[in-house]
DNA sequence: CCGGACCAGATTGTCGACAATTTATAATAT
DNA sequence: ATATTATAAATTGTCGACAATCTGGTCCGG
C-alpha cells in the first residue's frame, strides 16, 4: 500500500499500529482479551504507551473496553460486516458524490490511467493486486471528496475495520472483473460532473458486493 | 436531554465530560492551546487523566493534537460546517432508511406521539424545546436504524461537534414550525415501511437545514 | 445441595517523577 | 541589522509504583 503514509514518531504510535496489525490480520483473535501487562512486556513498553495504544483502538471500532474490566477486540459477526456496509455506501456514496464536484480534473486522469493498468493486470490473470487496488480506487474517491471529516471517518475508522472482515473472513471474491466495470462507470460519471449519478453508481458497487459476500457466507454456513 | 445517559465510573470519564463540556459550550475558546498541566491543576487530578481525557475528546475531532507539540480545540469554520452537514446527510439518511426496515412499531408509536406533544409546544411559542426536541427526534431514528456503528459514530462523533458548532456560531433558527412538518413527513414514511422515501425526505431535512444556515452566515458576512 | 458473604489474587486506574522533544530567548558572527 | 547557533525554559512522552476495583474461589449458613 503505497498510500496513506502514516509515520511513527512516538513509541505509542508504534505500539498503536502494531498492534492494530496484528489484530486486522488476526494474529490477535478476534474477541480475545487484551492484558495491559501482558502486552507491554510483549512490546517491551511500559503500560502507558499501551492504554494510549488501546484508547486509540477503541476509537477505531477495533477493540470494545469496559471500565474496570479490560478490553477486548472486537468479535466479528455477519450481522456486524452488514451494518459495516451499510455505513460504507452511505459513506463512500457521498463522497462519490463530492468528489464528481471537487475532484480536480488532473485527479480524475491519474484515477483513470490507474484503472487502465489495473485492466491490464487483470487481463493478464494477475489477481495480485486485486485488493491493493480496489482498495487505491476507494481511497481517492475519498480523497476526491475533499470533506476531511469524511476522509478522517473513512481512513482512520473504517478502513481498517473492513480490512479485519475481509483478511478473516477470508473472502477474495471472483468479482475482480466485474467490480473492474463498475469502478469504469463510476470515474466516467465523476469525470462527466454528474454526482447523483456518482453518488448511485458507487452505492449499488458496494450492494453488490455486500450481496456477494452475504451469499458466499450463507453458503459457508450450509457446508 | 433525558437521553443517551453516558454515566461516568472513571476520573477520566469526569474529566472528559466536564472537558467536552466545555469545549462545546465555547467556555474553553475554538482554536485555543489545552495545557495538560494547566488542566491538571485546574481540574485536580493527575496529568495521566487529563491526556486519557484530551485523546478521546481527538477520537471525537473535538481536538487536534500533534506530538511532542500538543492538542488544540479545532477552530470551526464555515466549510467544517458545510462538511458534517453533508456527512450528517450521507449517515442521518441511511438511518432513517433502516429505521424505516428495523425500528419496533411501538418505537414508531413513541415517536409519533413524541412529535404530537411538540406540536403542542411549537403550537405555544415554547420555543424552549426546539433544540432538545430536534435532538431526541434525530437520535431516536438513529437508534431505530440498529446499527450500531452507525449509532456509535453519530452519538460519540458528530453530534457533539454539531453541537458545537450550532452553540458557538449561535443559530437557533425560525425554521422551527417548518422542521416540525419535515420530521412527520419522514416519521410517515418510516411508519409506512417506506425505507426509499424515509431516506429521501432525512436527507431533504438536513439538506433544508444546512442551506439556512448557509445564507445566514453569507448573510452576517455582509453585515 | 444451593446461595450469599468473604477473602486472596490479579487487573485496571491514578499518581508523581524523570527523559525526550519542542519552543522561546539570548548570544554570536557575518 | 539580520541570520544562525547555542542555551534555557517549558511542555509532552514515558516510566515504575501505589490505590481502587473486579474476578474467582472458599467458607459458612440455610
Amino acid at each position: 500500500m503505497s498510500f496513506m503514509h502514516e509515520s511513527a514518531v512516538t513509541a505509542s504510535d508504534k505500539a498503536f499500529f502494531r498492534l492494530r496489525k496484528e489484530i486486522v490480520e488476526g494474529d490477535i483473535p478476534a474477541g480475545s482479551k487484551l492484558s495491559e501487562m501482558e502486552l507491554s512486556t510483549k512490546y517491551e513498553v511500559s503500560r502507558a504507551v499501551v492504554r494510549e495504544a488501546i484508547n486509540r483502538l477503541e476509537a477505531c471500532h477495533l477493540v470494545e473496553r469496559r471500565p474496570n474490566v479490560g478490553a477486548r477486540v472486537v468479535s466479528l459477526s455477519e450481522e456486524g460486516l452488514m451494518e459495516l456496509y451499510q455505513v460504507r455506501e452511505a459513506l463512500e456514496g457521498m463522497a462519490a458524490r463530492l468528489a464528481a464536484q471537487h475532484m480536480p480534473d488532473e485527479e480524475i486522469a491519474k484515477l483513470n490511467s490507474l484503472l487502465n493498468e489495473q485492466f491490464d493486470e487483470v487481463k493478464g490473470g494477475e489477481s495480485y493486486y486485486q485488493e491493493a487496488g480496489d482498495l487505491d480506487f476507494h481511497y481517492r474517491i475519498i480523497v476526491g471528496s475533499q470533506n476531511q471529516q469524511l476522509i478522517a471517518m473513512l481512513s482512520n475508522g473504517i478502513y481498517h475495520l473492513a480490512r479485519m472482515y475481509r483478511v478473516q473472513l477470508g473472502m477474495a471474491g471472483p468479482r475482480v472483473t466485474t467490480a473492474y466495470d463498475e469502478h469504469k462507470h463510476i470515474v466516467r460519471a465523476i469525470a462527466n460532473r454528474d454526482a447523483e449519478l456518482a453518488e448511485m453508481l458507487m452505492r449499488r458497487h458496494i450492494q453488490y458486493s455486500k450481496n456477494n459476500i452475504a451469499t458466499k457466507l450463507t453458503k459457508q454456513h450450509q457446508s
